[in-house]
DNA sequence: TTGTAGGCGTTATCAT
DNA sequence: ATGATAACGCCTACAA
């Protein structure tokens, strides 16, 4: 079923059925209506393959995200989808895989789709690797970076003041009287890299030099939630023994915490008595787990929510900022509290 | 840069270059390298909506779900997503939302998208409403629905036991000393009723005749896990004060479980030796509670993986059957255990 | 107000 | 082995 066939049942010209179909002005009322009968009874479906070829627009944007499986990429592909569906732009959302080759095939993908805009969700996507590929291979469609940013024309980033927000993190240990606190990253990521940064920061105010900062790597194959969160367990036992006199750990993302918090309780060490612990990430895992994970929230969903927001602007050629930025806070549960004694 | 101007630089006709692009065989070697070269120098990138228009087949495949943050759904979007992505398709991933209005929408964004094929999760497609959709609007692409299924020529689907998988709770349960066990129920799907029919089944093993079964209802405006969480609590909180005889619950999925646990430490009822708590759907979440939650996996990661697989068969003409079951298996944790005695 | 014709970038058929 | 041509379904000047 063709525009084609409607004219003829009809009895009008193609380019009227279109017409009609994009609402443009100029009808006479009669075969307006006449055409319109006919495009419902036939439930004529417009074929947005074709639609794109002629227009030179897909009315598709592509999301370009590690692994959605990690919980706080989840929820912000789900407010990008929504509000995007919502405005007529259909999504590809594209699990790339960790390594660059991966990302390149991905971002190959959006090329041949052809797609109008896209959204890169995370830090990782804020390299100089990724700038050289977008200057080269996506310079013509508005991008933006959540979590990230590129001095290039056509890029937009939403970014999250994490170093700060980890220093605060610091900041809050102290207030409650933990005075040596280790730091758990993971992967090389220029988030991760911010707040280890805000990380020695916080414990310089401490008195403790950049090199005496106590800083595990706990590296994870794969973005599988399971397996971050027996990397978790294993790093914080390594950590403990090795430095039995840390009173606190600042983790990566909260499902490390909460690996942390099982190994901690095996060993029989007290939360938050003995020692206190800190997530990142405010995801719901840190609701349910026992005890409850004092984490930093650091606005991904909102980062997201912006960043469908500025891509839209810049798809309908709104002006926007190339750069923005957001403030964490702490959401304090029971895996810090010293200061009230008794849990 | 189309083939055309490939073309033209390398003095040959349109159809050449197309054949290159496309690996026919019958062309000079000397004159593929040459035009495999101009490709290179100029990267030509194929466009894929020409091609789909070209060839009516737009290898985009419609994924549909109501919600992407319902945590076992996610990483079955993933495994799907993956695998489609691995063999050439690319995917629409569209969270559709609880109303008929909502998902008639998002069948009609497949059918603009003229997608190859389409994978519905969730036995909320299991629906007569549904099959009236689809023998209207998709009759005409291979559809495989995951944890459902409906008799059309054109759908398959891939379905789990869950009823049998409920007894088969109940009776574990009862196995552990657990006389009389509740169950709690959310919004109504067909995975519900089976679960439901399940328990009743189970019950009555026990003597209990299904009149006198205790159910209970939690309704959720949304898939929300945070809002599933708070549910959890407040139907538990219902359940005790109406029902203090109960001696264990089983939840629809592992949230409101998990809401559960934490309303029975609030009102200081000790799980599992008071009250058994059993979850379904095998998610992370519950092996982050405390206690840690008994679930019932019911295998929704691989009906996904199977349902991609049946996808691809029918896609590629392979021969496959409608039908496919998978059957479930307890995941024993914390959470019940009233033999063992002292947690 | 409506129709004609060309173009979007491919693929496929039929000649050559 | 290669080229010319039509077709895919739509949109949009331009013409009438």
């Amino acid at each position: 079923m063709t525009i084609y066939d409607i004219a003829k049942a009809a009895g009008v010209s193609p380019s009227t059925v279109s017409r009609v179909i994009n609402n443009k002005k100029g009808i006479n009322e009669e075969t307006r209506r006449r055409v319109q009968q006919l495009l419902e009874e036939n439930n004529y479906i417009r074929n947005d393959t074709a639609r794109g070829l002629s227009m030179q627009s897909t009315k598709i944007i592509g999301i370009l995200l590690e692994d959605i499986r990690s919980s706080h990429h989840t929820e912000s592909v789900y407010v990008i989808e929504q509000e995007m569906t919502r405005r007529g732009y259909t999504c590809i959302i594209l699990s790339t895989g960790r390594t660059s080759e991966q990302k390149r095939n991905c971002v190959q993908i959006l090329e041949q789709r052809r797609v109008d805009g896209a959204i890169f969700i995370g830090s990782v996507f804020e390299t100089e690797e990724m700038a050289v590929l977008l200057r080269t291979h996506l310079s013509n469609i508005p991008i933006v970076i959540a979590n990230g940013y590129l001095d290039l024309p056509n890029v937009y980033g939403v970014v999250v003041d994490e170093e700060k927000g980890v220093e605060d993190c610091v900041e809050y240990l102290a207030s409650l009287g933990y005075q040596l606190p280790a730091f758990v990253k993971s992967e090389d990521t220029p988030s991760g890299q911010h707040k280890e940064d805000g990380f020695i920061k916080g414990v310089e105010k401490l008195g403790i030099s950049p090199k005496e900062a106590i800083i595990y790597s706990s590296l994870c194959e794969e973005a599988n939630p399971g397996l971050i969160l027996e990397r978790g367990s294993q790093i914080t036992e390594q950590l403990v023994k090795e430095h039995p006199e840390v009173d606190s750990i600042v983790y990566l993302v909260d499902l490390l915490a909460i690996g942390g918090l099982m190994k901690l309780e095996e060993l029989g060490i007290k939360v938050p008595q003995q020692i206190g612990v800190l997530g990142i990430d405010n995801t719901l895992y840190g609701r349910i787990c026992k005890p409850a994970l004092t984490t930093l929230n650091n606005k991904l969903v909102e980062t997201s929510k912006n960043a469908s927001r500025i891509l839209l602007d810049a798809l309908e050629k709104n002006e926007t900022s190339h750069k923005f930025m957001l403030f964490t806070d702490i959401v304090e549960r029971d895996s810090t509290r010293k200061k009230e004694g008794i849990l």
